[in-house]
DNA sequence: ATCGTTTGAGACAAGCTTGTTTCATTCGAG
DNA sequence: CTCGAATGAAACAAGCTTGTCTCAAACGAT
């Protein structure tokens, strides 16, 4: 059996979204690995977990990169920005799937002052983002940038949640984060 | 210096607040107690946990309580029911302030049997409020009243993360909370 | 088949956390 | 003031986790 770090990355990554508390020596048996080969690809948990992070930062950046924040903030049509914010939400999904755990581990970024800077890269780029849908008139002016981060943000976490806990369907949830997104709870 | 067990649960729940992750040490410290009297108060560190997630149940089925969902359900007008919502979004305020770290702590929970089927309870009440919600016109029909009980739970977990941050004011939290909740961020 | 590499199992030390106990000190009610 | 209760400091054992190391076995390319 080759196990590759990026497979025991991805094991660990998987086992950590079912249990964040999860001991290297747990983390090695979900891999499929010894506690020796573990050690051999990452020197310390610090080292997984930085890694780990940088997985998630470089997937957040794929995923801003993906909806085409940028291109869309240049367009400026009120379209262009209004597919942009589908697609952002369409790409959180597979993110949130993915590297679920780490919305809730703070701890993880905190150590790494390089991982800080890029999640900061990365919510600057999406305030940035949404400054330019509020120019443009899809989104409501009266709530700050940074708070729509944040509620992005919490939206993530909640639809985690919902999905771990099996209360909603994969198949409802792109719907569900862009409608409650845009449009809240409350009848029009 | 008198240190009242609920005193030193306060305590606790400040500092776990800062660091979900303090040891019985620094939790004693917190406190300004000893080790020692901190165990003469909570046997483990299991009980301490378990009693601040019944306070955090306790304090959430107040929030219930004050916000007057039943008789809002009751009354079943519109006007009932809004004004529901409304205070059901100050109060949870608070609430974060107070247990902000219990969001992200399903540990405490999931140890406890009795505790786990008050939070279902809690969950239960607020869903039954937003189906009758939504009966009344009051929140719109086309979302599960269980994706609006995570949804309003992730917009919690994301304002605690604002206010951590010094993102948002607490003075503002309470208009942001209610007009993302009701009507997300979109343009009307 | 052979040789170098990779792996797993296990032992090991070090550190931290938890929970208990002891004992001297302090506090507070009477 | 006095005495019982509460407290703090310290030591202690036990358990878990992390990280290192060794060695034999399995693997893989040649």
């Amino acid at each position: 059996m080759v196990a590759s770090r990026e497979q025991i990355a991805r094991a660990a990554i998987r086992r950590l979204n079912a249990d964040p508390a999860a001991s290297m020596a747990e983390i090695a048996e979900s891999a499929g690995v010894s506690r020796a080969t573990l050690h051999r690809n990452f020197a310390s948990r610090e080292a997984l977990m930085a890694h780990l992070g940088r997985m998630s930062t470089e997937s957040w950046t794929q995923v801003l990169d993906d909806a085409g924040l940028a291109e869309a903030v240049a367009d400026g049509s009120p379209e262009a920005l209004r597919a942009a914010i589908d697609r952002l939400c369409h790409h959180n999904i597979r993110d949130v799937e993915e590297f679920g755990f780490v919305l809730t581990e703070h701890v993880v970024f905190e150590q790494d002052d390089e991982l800080a800077q890029v999640v900061e890269r990365c919510q600057t780029r999406e305030q940035e983002f949404y400054a330019a849908a509020q120019k443009a008139g899809v989104l409501r002016a009266d709530l700050p940038p940074v708070w729509i981060g944040h509620m992005s943000y919490g939206l993530l976490v909640g639809l985690r949640e919902a999905l771990r806990r099996g209360d909603v369907a994969v198949r409802d949830a792109e719907r569900l984060l862009r409608e409650s997104f845009l449009r809240g709870c409350g009848a029009s």
